[in-house]
DNA sequence: CTTGGAAAGTCAACAAGGCTGACGTAAATT
DNA sequence: AATTTACGTCAGCCTTGTTGACTTTCCAAG
């Protein structure tokens, strides 16, 4: 079970090794979600709120409708979940200098705050997979991630992470 | 950016590389679900039942309870999944021998036609991933993935693993 | 043999978070 | 001036999760 590469090219892709990958995504994504989850519930926001809070921390200044595509939802579907942030006072909406028809979104000091505290848990997590993982296995995770992403959704994760 | 192992061991958990792991687990989940999705668009059915499926199919035979605790819902959730399922004629549940309240779970001839057509979708996606990626980054990806379950989790991971 | 508790199923009510469709407004573009 | 774009909003629906209460069936311990 070495999964070594070169000549074994064949024996890791039996449907029983891709299966394993498959159940692995599974397990993995809910504890992925899991600290996040635990400390919104409680709070009147849920895992939609915690993905619109990422999404403007890391591109402030964000319109709504780039939003909407990283996203991939509706409109009226990101619009309530902003809707709650804004009024609460986590998320400022800003008119466009440039089109005024656009809103730019950034986070307010409070809104920076709950940011801070979700992806602390988050990433609390993702370090210690990583250190018992080592480095060599986190390029290979990212890589086969990334493979694995619509190409649309590979524009915004590339684009992202060359801005961060 | 070589990722080397040893005396880099700091570089690579910086706050920035571990959020552009979030992202990546967040795009690529996307995609990982996206085929099947797409599949049961127009079925009555949803991502609950391929779930459903999925694991009665790895495990013929499983009980209710074990279905319950390795999907991390509650029993009404389950059950109305199942309900339709075993309405519909895909999934067929019998009284357990050794203990009659049991009910042990198996995918019919039918079951067996949707669970194929599904796991072909998503593990063709799998797999180009596997291919791109290359050996190396295959055994990383699934060593970050299962260290980022929770124990209970990669319990039930490590169980159907061995089995299967 | 009775009884306590576990396993399963079911009903009702609710919430989050997706969706569509329709409509309105302001601003930019043609 | 007309059209398109970006955004917001109302209304209604679906899936899939939740709690709580209750019943039936059945095993096992007293």
């Amino acid at each position: 079970m070495a999964d070594a590469p070169g000549g074994e090219g064949l024996l890791f892709l039996t449907d029983e090794q891709v299966r394993k990958g498959i159940e692995a995504m599974f397990f993995a994504y809910r504890g992925f979600t899991a600290d996040p989850d635990r400390i919104l519930d409680g709070m009147n926001y849920g895992r939609a709120h915690h993905r619109a809070i990422h999404f403007v921390h890391r591109s402030p200044g964000t319109t709504v409708s780039n939003l909407l595509s990283i996203l991939g939802v509706t409109k009226q579907s990101l619009n309530r979940v902003l809707r709650s942030l804004i009024e609460d006072g986590l998320v400022r909406s800003e008119k466009g200098k440039a089109d005024a028809r656009e809103r730019h979104l950034y986070l307010t000091e409070k809104g920076q705050m709950l940011e801070r505290e979700l992806s602390d848990a988050q990433r609390a997590r993702m370090r210690a997979a990583y250190r018992a993982a080592g480095p060599v296995a986190v390029t290979g995770f990212r890589q086969v991630l990334e493979a694995m992403m619509d190409p649309d959704m590979r524009r915004h994760y590339t684009r992202l992470k060359e801005g961060g």
